[in-house]
DNA sequence: GACATATACTTGCATTGACAAATATTGTAT
DNA sequence: ATACAATATTTGTCAATGCAAGTATATGTC
């Protein structure tokens, strides 16, 4: 009874995120950010001004976590908190304009990293990764749906 | 100038993994463990007795890291330290009986999970997956020994 | 309108993560 | 044998993670 590590999948997708991750955290690391900082960046670049949870679900940061991070990019002057006019729980995160602008000197960089780890993939290979990567997320997604019995005891 | 989330690699692998992850520290946190400690003792049961920079290369988990989590381990008894013969520097990890049959209760469970995480992918496209992944994985790995200029200046 | 319940966020706390520095041992050159 | 660089691990420090609990506001019921 044996669980080969070299064929297992969670072992597999963790080893190459985490492997993609360092190599990135060094990249953004020279312009004073971390890498859940560039990925919070990233997110409000993609959708500007979402709230807390949105953000948390979209970036898969803990919103707890997120608060925190959040925290570090007010203090730098990357982003800003408005609170909601609508409803006066949630809070709006707003890039500023340094935060938009360091946001874009970075893009390039994510693109050059992406390049790099599917260098070697054909276009059509590259996007048959990617749709299979989306597919995993829905499975799991599914799974705490229909409330499966081991994980959600706790 | 956009980064387009949604057809990103990088966030697309750090979306599934963590979205594995998550479902995945519900289930090993019911066996009174976290799930650094899981993948440290898959990795020790995959291959007995490795040092402490093997076991981290291994599991992709920092040395200082590991020696904290291989602490906890060790407080546990599911794990014990073993000085080696030959090279009084390193250290040995070694399985102890309570934790190799609490990591081939486990073991099981993990399988269930990537058989959940896969489900709707025939064999052949998993086998595809798992190849690309340790693709992935060897491009980064090339891109650090060709020394990119932006990823090693820090 | 008062009350219970739900939602949105923050705070507390222990573990993990990552980088630098410290410690111990080994190997190498002289 | 001595000095010096290389290797293996641990410790220090601060940021990030994740769960539980706390606070504030909203919503629904009576």
């Amino acid at each position: 009874m044996r669980l080969d590590l070299g064929d297992y999948l969670p072992y597999l997708l963790n080893r190459a995120g985490t492997r993609i991750a360092v190599s990135f955290t060094a990249a953004v690391r020279q312009h004073g950010i971390t890498l859940p900082m560039w990925r919070t960046l990233a997110a409000l670049h993609y959708d500007e001004g979402q709230r807390m949870g949105e953000l948390g679900r979209l970036t898969s940061i803990d919103v707890s976590t997120l608060t925190r991070i959040v925290d570090g990019l007010e203090r730098r002057g990357l982003i800003e908190r408005r609170r909601s006019d609508s409803d006066a729980r949630s809070v709006r995160v707003h890039l500023t304009a340094a935060g938009r602008s360091l946001t874009e000197r970075i893009i390039p960089l994510a693109e050059h990293y992406e390049t790099v780890a599917l260098s070697g993939f054909s276009a059509e290979e590259a996007a048959l990764l990617k749709a299979m990567l989306r597919r995993l997320h829905d499975n799991m997604d599914q799974l705490d749906e229909t409330d499966l019995p081991l994980a959600k005891t706790g």
